[in-house]
Order: C-alpha cells, then sequence, then structure tokens
DNA sequence: TCTGATGAAATGTTGAACATTTCATCCATA
DNA sequence: TATGGATGAAATGTTCAACATTTCATCAGA
C-alpha cells in the first residue's frame, strides 16, 4: 500500500521461504491434517536440503501448524476436541481483554470503525472465503486494541491453527446477514461505552462458532483417514 | 511430585538440550543482553555441531530468548522501552483476563487459595530470589485461571523476557512487605466477587513493576556497554 | 492371537565444504 | 579531517554425504 515502505527491505532466509510455501498449502487445505511429512522426499520435492527444510518444520512447529514428536517425524495436526477447547479458551481471552481496552477515545473509536467496516465486507462477502476473511478482519481489529505485537501475533497463531480444521471453511456457511447481526450489536455496545455487555456478546458469538466447528468436525468425522498419510502422495 | 508420572518418558533431542542449557545461562543473566553468540566458538564450547547450535538457536528465538537477523547471527536482546512497553501490555492483557475468569465457584477458589499461598511465600522469602518466584507464582496462577496451554505458554515467554533485562532482579529490592500487601488487595476483592475492582489493583500493580523496572533500567544505563560482545569471552 | 526377532526406512546428528554476507581496516580523495 | 569506496578476513547460510539411532511393518514361532 504505502509506496515508501520500499526502503524497509527484509530478505527471507530459505527456510522461511519454504515455510511460508508450506504454510499456504496448509491453510488451504492442500495439505490436510492428519498427514505426515517425509523430510527426504517432500526436500527433493521443494529442491532444498534435508536441513533447510527442518528449519522450515521447526518455524512452523512454533506457529502451531506442525506436531513434531522425536524420532517420529511431523505431522499436520488433527485438532481435538481438547485441543478445539483450548484454542477457544485463549481466543475468546484475546477478544475478552481486546474488547475491554476499547475506550471511547480517539484509538477505540478508530477500532469501532474498523469493526464496522469488516462488518460490511461481511454483507458485501461473494462467497465463504471472503467472508471468512472479514469475520477475521473484525475479530483482529479487536484484539489488536490490546496494542501489544506479541498478543497479535499469538491470536495470528490462533487463527491460522483452527484454519487447519477441515470444517473451519464450512462453520460460517450462509448466515452471512446473522452473522453481520450479531456482529453489529458487539459495536453498538462498544460506541455506548457498555463494555460487558459487548464482552459478553462477543463471547457468545465465539462458543456459538466453537459448537458450530465441533458439529461440523462431528459430521465429517467419517469421511477421515484416521491414520497419518504420507505426503507428498505416489501418484 | 505423582510418583505415577514417572511413566510419561519424554525423551529430549539434543537442540532441546543445548536450548535448555542456554536458557538458563540467559536467565540467570550469565549471558548478558547485548551478547552476541557465535555459532563455531560456541558449538566447540557446548560440544554439538554448529547445526544442533543452530537448532537450539532456534528454539530461543522463538521465546524471545534470543534476537536473529539474517547473516548477521543471534544475540542476546537488549530490550528497549517499547518492547518492555508491548511485553508489559500484553502481561496486563493475560492477567486481566485471567483475573476476570476467576468466578467463585471451586475451581476459582483454588485459584485464589494458591494466590493467598504464594503472597505468604512472599513474606517468608528469604531474598531477592525467593521472593521474586513467588511473585512468578502469584501471577501464573491468575493468568493460568484462563484454563488455556496457550495462553500460560506465552505468559512464561513474556515473563522469561522480562527476566531478560538485568534489572529485572533488582526490581523489588527491599519492600516484601508492600508487595505482599497490594497482592493481597486482589485477593480480598477477589473473595467477594468484585473482579473489576480486583483487575484495576493487578494493572496498577504492573504499571509500578514498568516505571520500576524502567528507571532501574535507566539507572544501570551508564554501566553497559551498547556493542554486541563476543561469547563466550576470550580469557 | 500374541510375542518377539528382523530388517528396511525414517529421523537425528555430525563434519566438511562452499557460497554469500557482514564487518573492520586501509587507502585514496576531496 | 572527514568521506567513500576497495579489500580481505571472519561469520553466517546452505548443501552434501555419511553414520547412529529409532521407528515401524513384517513375519516366524510359541
Amino acid at each position: 500500500m504505502a509506496s515508501a515502505s520500499r526502503l524497509a527491505i527484509d530478505q527471507w532466509s530459505a527456510p522461511q521461504q519454504v515455510a511460508n510455501g508450506l504454510r499456504d498449502l496448509l491453510l488451504t487445505g492442500e495439505i490436510p491434517p492428519g498427514v505426515k511429512l517425509r523430510e527426504v522426499q517432500l526436500s527433493k520435492e521443494v529442491g532444498v536440503s534435508r536441513h533447510t527444510l527442518r528449519s522450515a518444520f521447526r518455524i512452523l512447529e512454533a506457529e502451531g501448524l506442525l506436531q513434531h514428536s522425536l524420532n517420529r517425524g511431523v505431522i499436520v495436526p488433527e485438532l481435538s476436541e481438547d485441543r478445539i477447547a483450548d484454542v477457544f479458551k485463549a481466543r475468546k481471552a484475546l477478544e475478552f481483554t481486546g474488547v475491554h481496552s476499547i475506550d471511547l477515545d480517539e484509538a477505540g473509536r478508530r477500532v469501532i470503525d474498523q469493526m464496522e467496516l469488516s462488518i460490511d465486507r461481511m454483507l458485501s462477502s461473494r462467497d465463504d472465503v471472503e467472508l471468512a476473511a472479514a469475520d477475521l478482519e473484525y475479530h483482529s481489529a479487536v484484539v489488536a486494541a490490546v496494542g501489544s505485537h506479541m498478543i497479535d501475533e499469538l491470536y495470528r497463531n490462533i487463527q491460522a491453527q483452527l484454519r487447519l480444521t477441515r470444517a473451519w471453511a464450512v462453520r460460517t456457511r450462509g448466515d452471512r446477514e446473522l452473522m453481520a447481526k450479531t456482529h453489529e450489536v458487539v459495536v453498538r455496545f462498544l460506541r455506548e461505552g457498555r463494555k460487558a455487555e459487548a464482552a459478553s456478546e462477543l463471547m457468545s458469538i465465539n462458543d456459538v462458532g466453537e459448537k458450530r466447528l465441533l458439529t461440523a468436525m462431528s459430521e465429517n468425522r467419517g469421511t477421515e483417514t484416521n491414520r497419518p498419510v504420507a505426503w507428498p502422495p505416489d501418484d
């Protein structure tokens, strides 16, 4: 966006680049949960050495996007219900504290305006992907109100981990309007400075999301192979 | 504590072990901020290959205990005021949400009891190290009330990063009683279910801590060399 | 059916080599 | 004196090849 930021040259190491590429495949579901990533095979595929690939694994592991066991390699984690509960607790915790740090000063109003803008995007979204993006934008704005990079980073990781779930994409299918409406309620409360009510509303949005995700997952349960599968496939 | 947990054998990879060792040196201040860690020299010292050491670096980097620049190696980060502000914002955010998730049910009472117990430890502490440990225990208990591993982990990293500061140890010198008193106020509010007041009190404890840390740092400012120093020293 | 031996395959770790980058030093120039 | 490149040593980034150790599937035998 800003053309002057061309000065900020940041180079990417090979492991970083590989991690970026893999992250993409993971978040789009191209490499689904349960898959085992083999070093020799994959490193040949990607065109880097085994070390570089292992380095990339470490990066994604730190983000919670890969699961590593000693001598057993890495797999794409299949989120258990316990883990999902944990993730949502963390998500709610961050959003809770985010909402409560939105005051009615200038900074706070900027946050609220951004939330409103995200709601508009929800309504004008043309597919589930856009809808999910607007949703993410909204919730991220809330958390960003805390004003801490560390918090922002954790929240990004949380969101990324949720996207690993195959059911995540389907979660919000077909209720653009309802979604916008519930999210709008939070904004209205915030504009009146009623943080507690805003928070409570936001928490219930989360609870609904969690329940939907869990049911969506249990519906897909039959489709999934439970044993780790090799990647890349043999063709 | 539980003797049955001997079954849970977890093995440590070489990089993990090295990271553990280095973490210790970092948190005790034996390797102070500003120091540059050289791969060849240090790997020989530790007795592992360069690869393994680099792997260990990555682990500590993810914890915020080392700072890595491409082609420039790793250094022990010297926390800037901005960074300290960020860390404290994160810390406050987590403690805020922690306090608000302490209900007056059984789980909540357990948390409060733990906090009280930590206060006792503050009072009976014989040196600054014990005092700091009790303080950490208290605040950790608050955050643990959220019930999320991810949150707990972030909080651990936050605390670790603060300990990197040389001034951190000196921060609380000589006011055991005052410290216990202010922390006790939070507990009393919590026992009455007055979360908002408890939170506000806890936030101000944090603000005081931050201010003290900043002043302690600026007092030490003259002592420090600003340029990165090699590690290990030449002897 | 269960158990344990067996061996292939995968991961963990090392060492050496080479490419690239950084950094301090020195020198020429204004 | 200060500035601005060249220069080269040292450090990091990456690869390759090898070997140790562990896992895992298979299978023979009780």
